[in-house]
RNA sequence: GCAGGGGUCGCCGAGCAUGGCCAAAGGCGUAGGCUUCAGGAGCCUAUCCUGCAGAGGUUCGUGGGUUCGAAUCCCACCCCCUGCACCA
């Protein structure tokens, strides 16, 4: 088959679907429901083989359930909400011609098309509609009268339905919150936009107001404001330059780096700046601390950064190695000190002051870690290494010890936040963001923490809505189960999340002018809007009729739908007719996507569902699997290894891309693209499609032996473990044996019976297969199905069914006698290197079995006493002529019958003796083909065997003996 | 730093929750044979080491331990990966 017949298949069997409508779902009372869902794509470029790896894990099994019998429901919409889709059609404008060549070259956008991507919405909508057909020859079995993107007007109505009952609920808050914000963009600046600083967040610094004089403070910046207490001096950089500024407005002078003040505008302070001064202006001079009011001098630091927070740092020698470090170093240049006028003496008195307790340090913690390390100067990078270390112990470990005040005796883990919100209500403390290292804009620009105020926020904080999202997750199903703890850990860690946004695509925030429902808040409930969307589609229902009230009546049967009807002119049928669609399909029972959105869109779908829909819509499975990658590394477009569907389709097919994909891997793996693989994958199906096409085209029949019986047997237990794996969404798995293991039992079936293959029970067995194979390789199987001389869709057929009473353990047990023996052949002919000619096999006389079979049975319930067994045997007039061989084989019996497993044991009990020499004597012409040799089967019971090495002796049930020649 | 997940015979990957047909599935790769005008594809066989009789030896990140017996259970250590907020 070549390529372009495979492509030929493809489209035949894509136009049989769409013209029969088999992946149409409508309400069918009588019929069971699934749901599955895929996160929406995103659409500022095309669909890549990364989406198509979490979705096809959705197709095989929405298709696999739709064989087992259930209505099936596999909606799909395309997310347009956001900002990189301006921000692309931006750089368009701009000429940016790196990025106008990737979209050429690995997007593979035509140029006519390319031009207009100026207008972001173009751009959105030819992706939609390059990425709908490649989600079609894929073969995804959608149902595609339920799609929208998320502009639509008649979904932002949801979405507005969705947030006014949110809101009302109290689950949107206002507040303030601080973001990497770049000043000359005016906006934030996220990950994706930034030139350098990936993954940097601000950090939140305490000012701890120590008093300069009656109305100017020194606002030292910390993140240990416990150590207050342990507080000596403060540090100044004398060479950096400082304002006195008055803040907010009040009678507080700040003295501040100019850096610092300039941040602090941006975090709702507003800053008048008084005077500009150098540090070393304020050497010498003394303040006091807000809280013991005990006064300290202020001593020079260069080390001292001026750019980090408010360039004002308090000492804290006990517990922080630079401050003991730098303290050292002034106490031992008197002369450093005297040429900025600053007494020495004062200096040499200062001692640390102990305020923690921790585990393995005495007084002076950071006294003693510099000596261990052998830290000589603050300039030493050692000195790094002991503060983050100290910092950890005393944090985790740590007490405050008795002089400090109300929190004496209190770990420092457990009282920090508490000591916080206390010392800012006593007014001696404040906040102050910044960023840990620098972070750059992409327009070049260095970019500072703002404050955004007013900032609308969804709350998961509230310790309700936590409650709630928790019951959801407790009543889902999981898959794979080892994720269900992350989700318990993401809803715990998740706090306010600002959903709205001043830019982008999206619906506006319904009671909150300029502003837009942010792109990860707009996903969470969509699901719900594809049962109705078919309604909404196929009867035009204008935007403006879907007033909160249709959504409430749909979504929870509230209000009088005469009345609705009235005032927006939706029929009552057609309300009802939603209402209706909505109850049969809702919950979902499975959403499947990629492990990156746990912490966010999956954890948020969890919240709202909690929020808005009482427990019996509250989603039933949530599917996570891994990210894909690209031969052993991450797929981007800039690496060059960015894959899209369309190129993977054209070039492997549908059926090897989908299966490439799912072999990859399954549960929390990431899977591996290889092209090799892919590519090796495609000759399979051809090969596949042969030997299936061959076995079709053999109208021969033949004789019934217990093969055939081995055959259907291993089919009953193919079955059961593909349909268990995919129960599970085990794809990998349950493709794994579908196709290789199956492939293997049917070659083993045809190489044993050459000649005389049973062509009904084959052919039985192969539609049986091609079958299990549908919900992966979907074209393949339609085009093989239709060979059988079936007129009807594979797709729809049902799924096979385990027969238990075609499960065979004797049939079993003799084809591993022949493999057993097969195995042991070969090995004699590895270890002697000999060309065999001839071959004799003997199989074991009869009172060998009796034992044996004795032996077996006392095994089995583990009590095999060689005395007691030998006192059996002698007892037995049968066996009392062989009782020599018998004490020489019982033991032997009993180390091989032991490393027998028990269902093996079991079923050897069940069948009693297997008549070996038929079997093997059946097999005959097998072996003589496959050792190129002469084969005798003797049993060693027969007088006229040849056994010119007296080998016969040695036979065992299950074991027959080998002479070779 | 916080949270989560891993290290298996050339590679990818099962197995490990319920220790024992585990020298360890399957796929890929490699080698030999068959088929073919040739190439590719396909089919068969082999693929830790040793072995002139169906056997033995050493393996499952490292080092200990429990057990008659450990890839599987326990302890310590080393190494690797992913996510971490306004962004899809």
């Amino acid at each position: 088959m070549s390529q372009t017949t495979t492509t030929q298949i493809e489209e035949k069997w894509l136009a049989k679907w769409e013209t029969a409508h088999i992946f149409e779902a409508d309400p069918d009372p009588v019929k069971q429901k699934i749901m599955v869902t895929f996160p929406f794509p995103y659409m500022n470029g095309p669909l890549h083989v990364g989406h198509a790896f979490s979705a096809s894990r959705v197709d095989a099994y929405a298709r696999f359930k739709r064989m087992q019998g259930y209505n099936v429901l596999w909606p799909w919409a395309w997310h347009w909400t956001g900002q990189p889709l301006l921000g692309a059609s931006q750089r368009i404008a701009k000429g940016d011609q790196p990025y106008i060549r990737v979209l050429r070259e690995v997007d593979g956008v035509p140029e006519e098309h390319l031009q207009k991507f100026v207008d972001p919405k173009y751009m959105a909508q030819y992706y939609t509609n390059e990425g709908k057909i490649a989600a079609k020859r894929i073969g995804f079995s959608v149902d595609w009268r339920r799609e929208f993107t998320t502009v639509w007007p008649t979904f932002q109505k949801f979405i507005e339905w969705q947030y006014k009952n949110l809101k009302d609920q109290g689950y949107v808050t206002q507040g303030t919150h601080p973001v990497v914000w770049c000043p000359k963009d005016q906006s934030p600046t996220g990950d994706h936009d930034r030139q350098s600083g990936e993954g940097v967040t601000p950090e939140e610094y305490t000012l701890i107001k120590y008093k300069l004089d009656n109305n100017t403070v020194l606002p030292a910046a910390t993140f240990r404001p416990e150590t207050i207490y342990g507080i000596t001096n403060i540090w100044i950089n004398p060479d950096a330059t400082y304002v006195e500024a008055k803040i907010n407005n009040n009678n507080e002078n700040w003295i501040i780096s100019q850096e610092a003040a300039e941040k602090l505008e941006e975090q709702e302070k507003s800053i008048t700046i008084k005077r500009v001064f150098k540090g070393r202006e304020l050497l010498g001079k003394n303040f006091e601390n807000p809280l013991t009011h005990d006064k300290f001098p202020i001593l020079p630091g260069w080390f001292v950064d001026p750019k980090t927070a408010t360039g004002i740092v308090y000492s804290v020698p006990a517990h922080a190695p630079f401050d003991w470090l730098a303290l050292k170093d002034l106490q031992q240049k008197p002369e450093i000190l005297q040429e900025l006028g600053i007494d020495p003496q004062i200096v040499q008195q200062i001692k640390p002051i102990s305020i923690i307790k921790v585990d393995g340090f005495g007084e002076y913690p950071a006294v003693e870690i510099v000596e261990q390390m052998g830290i000589k100067d603050q300039h030493d990078s050692k000195a790094d290494q002991a503060t983050k270390e100290l910092y950890k112990k005393e944090f985790h470990n740590g007490k405050l010890k008795v002089n400090c005040g109300p929190y004496a005796g209190k770990s420092i883990r457990g009282v920090k936040d508490q000591l916080i919100i206390d010392f800012k209500k006593l007014d001696i403390a404040d906040t102050m963001y910044d960023l840990p290292e620098q972070v750059i804009c992409r327009c070049m620009t260095h970019c500072v923490v703002k404050i955004l105020s007013d900032q609308w926020f969804l709350n998961y904080s509230n310790p309700q809505w936590k409650e709630k999202a928790k019951e959801v997750i407790a009543q889902m199903k999981i898959y794979p189960e080892t994720v269900r703890t992350d989700f318990y850990a993401k809803i715990d860690w998740l706090k306010e999340w600002a959903c709205a946004r001043t830019t982008g695509f999206g619906t506006p925030v319904p009671w909150s002018e300029g502003w837009i429902i942010e792109t990860l808040s707009d996903s969470t409930m969509y699901m719900a809007f594809y049962t109705i969307n078919k309604h909404i589609n196929q009867n035009n229902i204008p935007p403006q009729a879907l007033t909160p009230e249709v959504f409430d009546y749909i979504y929870h049967g509230k209000g009088d739908k005469i009345q609705i009807s009235k005032t927006t002119n939706i029929t009552i049928e057609l309300l009802e007719a939603m209402h209706e669609e909505f109850l049969y399909w809702y919950p979902f029972d499975l959403r499947n996507s990629a492990k990156e959105l746990v912490p966010n869109h999956l954890s948020f779908c969890i919240f709202h569902h909690a929020a808005l829909f009482p427990p019996q819509h509250w989603p039933k499975g949530i599917g996570v699997n891994g990210m894909l990658m690209v031969e052993g590394q991450g797929m981007h477009k800039s690496k060059g290894n960015f894959i899209t569907l369309k190129g993977a389709i054209d070039k492997y097919g549908a059926d090897a891309t989908r299966c490439g994909l799912m072999l990859g891997a399954e549960g929390m793996d990431d899977p591996d693209w290889r092209a090799d693989n892919v590519e090796e994958l495609k000759n399979k199906f051809e090969a596949l499609t042969n030997f299936v096409s061959n076995i079709f085209m053999d109208s021969r029949q033949s004789e019934n032996t217990f093969l055939e019986r081995w055959l259907q047997n291993r089919l009953q237990y193919r079955i059961l473990e593909v349909t268990e794996s995919l129960q599970e969404l085990k794809t990998r798995t349950a493709l794994q044996i579908a196709l290789f293991e199956v492939w293997n039992d049917l070659r083993w079936y045809k190489q044993r019976k050459g000649s005389n293959v049973n062509t009904v029970v084959l052919f039985e067995a192969v539609k049986t297969w091609i079958k299990m194979l549908t919900p992966f390789a979907p074209y393949m199987c339609e085009e093989l199905w239709s060979q059988t001389g079936e007129t009807g869709f594979i797709s729809v057929v049902s799924w096979p069914q385990f027969d238990e009473n075609k499960i065979d353990v004797e049939a079993e047990e003799q084809e591993n006698l022949i493999t057993d023996i097969l195995n042991d052949t070969q090995n004699i002919l590895k270890a002697t290197k000999i060309t065999p000619k001839q071959l004799v096999f003997y199989t074991a006389a009869a009172w060998k079995w009796q034992i044996y079979l004795k032996i077996l049975e006392k095994t089995k319930t583990g009590e095999a006493k060689i005395s007691e067994l030998m006192k059996d045997f002698s007892n037995n007039p049968e066996l009392k002529p062989h009782i020599k061989d018998i004490a020489i084989l019982v033991p032997k019996i009993i180390k091989t019958t032991n490393r027998l497993s028990l269902n093996r044991k079991t079923n050897m009990l069940k069948i009693q003796k297997i008549d070996e020499k038929t079997v093997m004597q059946n097999a005959l012409d097998f072996l003589k083909d496959r050792f190129g040799a002469e084969v005798t089967i003797y049993s060693e019971e027969d007088q006229n065997r040849y056994d010119p090495k007296t080998r016969a002796s040695t036979a065992m049930p299950y074991q027959p003996a080998i002479y070779i020649q």
